[in-house]
RNA sequence: GCCGAUGUGGCUCAGUGGUAGAGCACUCGAUUCGUAAUCGAGCGGUCGCGGGUUCAAAUCCCGCCAUCGGCUCCA
């Protein structure tokens, strides 16, 4: 049955519309006042629109909770009923000064003093509140909506979003041009929230989480542990292909290799405490480390012989499982955890392979994305912050490196942005940014050049002139890790993984009891070759085994019954996506075991449907 | 780490001061069944953990842990 909406309903983005950017201004100044006429000691700080809505950020004594808001949102229609005019003034920096002075608003004054043009403009409701602004606003808060106004949730933010500085209160907020519209708006957050991958792998039972184990540490499931070897594999495929060699090194090392490698001074932070002996190791820093990042140990790979310009690029990959001590308030899911594994790889190149090499290394994630079917996806250039410390090296490295990264994308004709002080500490990255269910955004795969790493270990190879040369690396991830892959995936697919990729590929369903021998004999068969299949043996009757393997989000069930026994067919039923990306469930009807064998195959190894 | 919210059987949730309940799942029995839930019975919970208040705490108070929404930080 095709599920028929009613009216498609256009939910605009505030960038995109100047009567929302309105409508939110307003709606935010209109909520300011209504804060500070309600709690008189709140100080109003800054509150701009966002792309669903708007926050205002408030410094207030007592913090609000969500009981608030209710209370907060009356005095609001209050305010609109009364049908405030919203007059702009334009003022010179000094009467702007004197005014906020008088209301003794010292947010604003700090707000001012970066306000760069003159002259200063005011957005005043009627002759009850004004705040700094540059607009735009609406005429009057009448033509606000209060049905069309929704706010949302609390939440600390620092000023300035800067952690040493004071901590605000924010409120979230939303608003629409009607009422219609924010019921879609709040409709479609809850669809989205039904995709969540906490949710949907807790229920088709991908991994779980132990209190006891931990937070941020994943433990994965027989069918979860499946799809991650799938993709895995597939990887792993494509990079042999590639001449990448695989290699193994292990959890933990040294404090040393870390000291060598510049994280334990830049990134000491991010990783969890040392382990030693004793307190006198422990002490002399003479103890063991999770590893944060797997590149110290490629390089001693690498270094482990004298290698010529030949051997040259040298691609050493890994599955390599990470640990990082994330703040506690940031893990969530699998999107941030505290131990993951990167599908790493550490290229060394000579110095005039790194830009083909770095152009090969993009085209393998472009293609990776694509088999994956993930299409919505930005690129960013990852530099420094020049004026930071966090970084190691010297300028002219950062620029030969960040220059090579521009050059790439120049040559590709990429979209991207730059995200200034968005580099690792070693160097500068292309990064592939991906969207999850609730619009936040996650770095998946990413390219990275690093002139850095090769100088503090010393690393050389023997050019053609028989002179010993320093080679350029190149981190590189594709997925970037497989949990937080995974659970943009789950996002991506709404748990409905494609067939090469589903834990379970086939379920066969029997009739009755006397058709089980023949299913689990087709079974055998698929699982010979290399097909994912079980028969359902709960005895239930068929109408109960297709609504679990439909709540299982199985892609391909066979049903088992004596037509099917007689002709040694199977009557199928798949879940297939169609134009829209909505999964469908149909029925293929009768098809013969060889057939369905046939099909299977083809969907493994072509990655394309059932 | 910071601000706010939440935590009841495997899962989803009800229970707000009188000593724990439903549906699903699971086990057993009956049913042998053709495209999204057959019927019945049974098993299962130190109500996140620790302390306190009270004659009495899932319920009120304090601390901790975990989760969720943000902030900050990152694959």
């Amino acid at each position: 049955m095709v599920a028929q909406s009613p009216k498609k309903i256009h939910l605009p983005k505030t960038s995109e519309s100047e009567s929302l950017q309105k409508i939110r201004h307003t709606a935010s100044h209109v909520m300011a006042m209504a804060v500070q006429k309600l709690f008189p000691k709140a100080q109003v700080t800054i509150g701009p629109w966002i792309e669903n809505g708007f926050y205002y950020d408030f410094d207030s004594p007592e913090p609000f909770t969500e009981k608030d808001l209710k209370a907060i949102k009356k005095e609001m229609a209050k305010i609109i009923r009364r049908q405030l005019p919203v007059i702009r003034e334009q003022v010179s920096r000094e009467e702007a000064e004197q005014r906020i002075k008088a209301i003794a608003e010292p947010y604003k004054l700090e707000i001012l003093n970066d306000i760069k043009e003159e002259p200063i403009t005011i957005y005043h409701l009627g002759d009850q509140w004004w705040d700094l602004c540059a607009g735009p606003h609406l005429e009057s808060t009448s033509q606000l909506n209060p049905d069309a106004i929704a706010l949302e949730s609390v939440a600390g933010a620092y000023w300035r979003g800067d952690e040493t500085k004071a901590q605000l209160q924010r409120i979230y907020g939303t608003a629409w041009e009607s009422p219609e519209q924010l019921v879609e708006y709040q409709r479609r957050k809850e669809e989205a929230l039904r995709r969540d991958h906490r949710k949907i792998g807790k229920e088709l039972g991908l991994f779980i989480f132990s209190d006891l184990v931990g937070p941020g540490l994943p433990l994965w499931t027989p069918k979860g542990t499946v799809l991650r070897s799938t993709l895995e594999s597939f990887l792993q495929k494509e990079q042999l292909k590639r001449g990448y060699l695989p290699v193994v090194t292990p959890h933990i090392a040294r404090v040393d290799l870390f000291k060598m490698s510049g994280h334990w001074q830049k990134y000491h932070e991010d990783m969890f405490p040392m382990m030693a002996e004793s307190q006198d190791a422990k002490e002399h820093e003479q103890g063991f480390v999770m590893k944060p990042m797997n590149c110290p140990f490629h390089i001693q790979i690498y270094k482990s012989e004298l290698r010529s310009y030949r051997e040259l690029p040298m691609r050493l990959a890994e599955f390599g499982t990470v640990y990082r001590y994330e703040q506690s308030g940031e893990l969530g899911g699998l999107t941030r955890v505290r131990g993951f594994t990167v599908d790493d790889s550490h290229l060394f190149v000579t110095p005039e392979q790194l830009d083909d090499e770095f152009l090969k290394v993009v085209d393998l994630i472009l293609s990776v994305f694509e088999s994956l079917r993930l299409k919505n996806f930005k690129a960013r250039l990852s530099f420094r912050d020049p004026d930071s410390d966090k970084y190691i090296g010297s300028d002219d490295a950062w620029e030969k490196a960040q220059g090579a990264i521009r050059r790439a994308v120049e040559t590709l004709g990429m979209n991207y942005f730059e995200g200034i002080g968005e580099a690792a500490f070693y160097g500068p990255k292309l990064d592939f940014i991906f969207q999850d269910a609730l619009d936040r955004e996650w770095q998946l795969g990413t390219v990275q050049v690093d002139y850095n790493l090769p100088e503090r270990f010393d690393l050389e190879y023997v050019a053609d002139d028989g002179t010993r040369k320093r080679p350029v690396m190149i981190h590189r991830a594709p997925f970037g890790s497989l949990e937080r892959l995974i659970g943009i995936l789950i996002e991506e697919y709404a748990g409905d993984f494609p067939v090469w990729l589903a834990p379970l590929q086939v379920r066969l369903l029997a009739v009755g009891d006397e058709f089980l021998p023949f299913a689990k004999q087709v079974v055998e068969q698929m699982q010979a070759i290399g097909i994912r299949a079980e028969v359902d043996l709960s005895g239930d009757r068929l109408g109960k085994l297709i609504r679990n393997a439909e709540k299982d989000k199985i892609p391909v069930m066979g049903v088992v019954g004596a037509k099917e026994v007689e002709s040694n067919s199977l009557s199928i039923r798949a879940r297939i996506r169609n134009e829209a990306g909505n999964i469908q469930s149909q029925d293929v009807g009768s098809l013969s075991v060889a057939e369905v064998l046939e099909r299977l195959k083809q969907a493994n190894e072509t990655h394309g449907n059932f």
